[in-house]
DNA sequence: ACATTTATTAACTATATGGTTAATTATAAA
DNA sequence: TTTATAATTAACCATATAGTTAATAAATGT
């Protein structure tokens, strides 16, 4: 009989990325703790052996998805006096940050279409530092007299929306555009490419002056 | 004993209007046949005798909810030689559309981030359709040389998105301008206001010569 | 008035779900 | 080597879930 090895380090971050995957798939609701024990190969009773209960996992997977965006995207302490350059940052940044999580995305936009219902505060308090974020950048380039008109709220779900939706909606695009070939719904399109096209974009309905 | 009466209309109906505040609010997943049954006030078998099942409600609901698009928001057989004013319209009219039916918005974005898991083809036609006018209404301003640098898909999810992501949001704005109060959430923004802005950025980001 | 149809009811069903428990076993410490 | 600790296991549990069934009763048809 072949002794069994233990890795508890191994064991919960499989725990955690699988899980990832699937309540970011799945949603929250739909994603049971038998099928992540099952997908893990592990037994369920492990997960709670590791997480107080289904919440508090989900939590923890949600921690794991914005852990370095204080550090990539959200830079502490940093001063914010060339708006352009920042906003740029920001932009290609956050959709770096997306792509290279791909399970982010799926896991915000649910719970800004469900009010945050199973919002742990540190997923709150990290989307509101982003959006602190992208609004310093914004206010800093009125003041510069650079953008005008600003309104950061309603330009944040135009930036980050709009990834967002990029990327949860690649499989509902790729089917609509196998149905009729004439819409173009952007299925060659990669995120630096929608990156660009959003700061240039994003640009111009700040009225900033061409250089 | 008081006889009880039966009006099948007034049943079935309560049946929807609950179930589409109740699938908008907690999601497909969480929101359980007892849970509608109890909220009507009426038995769980009741919802079977109308429906075949969950998932079949479920798309009575959305077709429900989009009914009326076709009519207020994609009129049939119209011609699009004023991509200004049709841009104008598709915004003001999609924005108005979600005012009158608040639970669109959620009910479409959970779908959006969930890859349609649990999208009729109903909605799928709806949602196509939809992207299908604006996609016309931007190819046509291109062509008459009113629009450049148009991406129908992107400037879809702006609009689109920003409008359901701004209604959705509210309980979450509200939330965190109650924690701190110098971040501007568009607490106060309504939707009319909402949708002005987005027409003149995307106005401004499409290259529209001012008049 | 009686027969038929339809809407409603209470109770039931098989299965699923989040979580628990006690035993076992691999690993580390003494 | 023995003891203690931590990770893992199989089985269990109370409750919940989508749906079913047969009976009942209101409404309609003859």
């Amino acid at each position: 009989m072949q002794k069994k090895t233990r890795d508890s380090q191994a064991t919960k971050a499989k725990i955690i990325h699988t899980s990832m995957m699937l309540f970011s798939t799945n949603g929250y609701d739909a994603t049971t703790a038998d099928e992540i024990a099952k997908a893990c190969g592990i037994n369920k009773a492990m997960i709670f052996y590791y997480y107080k209960n289904k919440v508090g996992l989900y939590g923890a997977v949600l921690s794991h998805a914005l852990e370095s965006i204080h550090e990539e995207v959200i830079s502490k302490d940093k001063e914010y006096l060339h708006p352009l350059e920042d906003l740029e940052t920001f932009i290609k940044t956050y959709a770096l940050y997306c792509e290279k999580h791909p399970y982010l995305p799926a896991l915000l936009l649910r719970e800004l279409s469900n009010s945050g219902a199973y919002l742990p505060d540190v997923m709150f308090d990290s989307m509101r530092k982003l959006f602190a974020l992208l609004s310093k950048i914004l206010k800093e380039g009125e003041r510069q007299k650079l953008f005008f008109n600003v309104e950061p709220m309603l330009i944040h779900f135009m930036i980050v929306g709009t990834i967002n939706l990029f990327i949860t909606t690649k499989p509902l695009r790729e089917k609509s555009s196998k149905i009729e070939n004439e819409i173009d719904t952007c299925c060659d399109c990669d995120m630096e490419y929608v990156a660009d096209y959003i700061f240039t974009k994003v640009k111009l309905m700040l009225g900033v002056k061409p250089t």
